[in-house]
DNA sequence: TCTCATCTACGATGCTTCATAGTAGTTCAA
DNA sequence: TTGAACTACTATGAAGCATCGTAGATGAGA
C-alpha cells in the first residue's frame, strides 16, 4: 500500500470524518476555508485516490460521489502491518513497540487483546 | 523520521545484519554481487543515512566507518509508533490491528506485553 | 619528497511522486 | 440551444531519491 501525500491525507481526513459519499464540489468546498484551491486540484486529488484504490465512487448524475473505502481506523491497522511485515523478527520488534509505549496505551493494548479473545467474531479481516 | 528509500533501505539491512562498523568499500563490496553501483553511489547513500540519523560514523584513517544508531527491531517499533500517532482513536486502531492478526501473532504479542509487565525495565521512558 | 591510490565533499542529472491547475469536451437543465 | 458544472487529459514545478563524476585532501611507499 502506498503512502498517503499531504493534500491526499488532508482530503482523506475529510472523507473520513463525514462517512457518506461527497461530490468534489463538497470537498472543494469545505477545504476552501484553510487552503484555496482550484476545483480541477481536488477533482484530480480524488481520482488519483480512486487509482490508489483509497477511495470508490459511484456517479450521481453528472458528478462523482466519492467514499473512503476503509475506515481511517483500518487504514492505520493496514499501515501498521505493512510496518511490521517488514521486519524480520516479529516478537522482538513487538516487543520493543509494547516496550516504548506508555501505561495508557499499554492498556488499551491490553484492553483490544481481550476483546479479541472473548470476541473471536472479531478476528479475520473485519468486514 | 522519514520513509528510507530503495537503496537506502538495502544499505540498512547490510548495516542491521552485520552490527559493527563498516567501510564504505565493504559495504560496496557486499552489494556488488546482486547490484554493481560506484563507490560514490553507495559514499552518498551513507552520507545521507548519517545526514538523517539513521547511521553514526567515525574516522578510522582516512575513511570512514559506519553503523546504524538503532537494531533494526527498534526502527521498526519507531515506525509502528509513528503510524500509530497519526491515527485518532488509538484505541480503535489497535483493535483494528490486533483484530487482523494471525493466532501466532496475538501470542507473540501477548508474550511480549507480559514481557513489559513483568520486566519495568523494558517499558522505558513511559511516555 | 613526490606520486599514486583512496577517501571525502560537493555538485549534477534523471526519475518518480505529488500538488497544482488549465483546457477541451460532454451533458443536463432552463 | 446555450451556459454552468463536470470529467478527462495534460502540463508544470517542487521534492526526494538513485546514481555518479570531479576536485581536492591525505597517507603510504618509492
Amino acid at each position: 500500500m502506498k503512502q498517503l501525500g499531504e493534500l491526499e491525507a488532508v482530503v482523506m481526513d475529510r472523507l473520513w470524518q463525514w462517512q457518506h459519499p461527497v461530490a468534489v464540489r463538497e470537498v472543494l468546498e469545505d477545504l476552501q476555508t484553510e487552503r484555496h484551491l482550484a476545483y480541477t486540484t481536488v477533482m484530480t486529488v480524488l481520482d488519483n485516490l480512486h487509482r490508489k484504490g483509497f477511495v470508490r465512487r459511484e456517479k450521481d448524475g453528472r458528478a462523482y460521489q466519492y467514499v473512503a473505502t476503509t475506515s481511517r481506523e483500518e487504514h492505520t491497522a493496514d499501515m501498521l502491518e505493512q510496518v511490521l511485515s517488514a521486519s524480520s523478527d516479529r516478537g522482538a520488534t513487538l516487543l520493543h513497540f509494547v516496550g516504548q509505549m506508555s501505561q495508557a496505551e499499554l492498556d488499551e493494548l491490553r484492553s483490544a487483546l481481550s476483546s479479541v479473545e472473548t470476541d473471536p467474531t472479531q478476528s479475520g479481516p473485519s468486514r
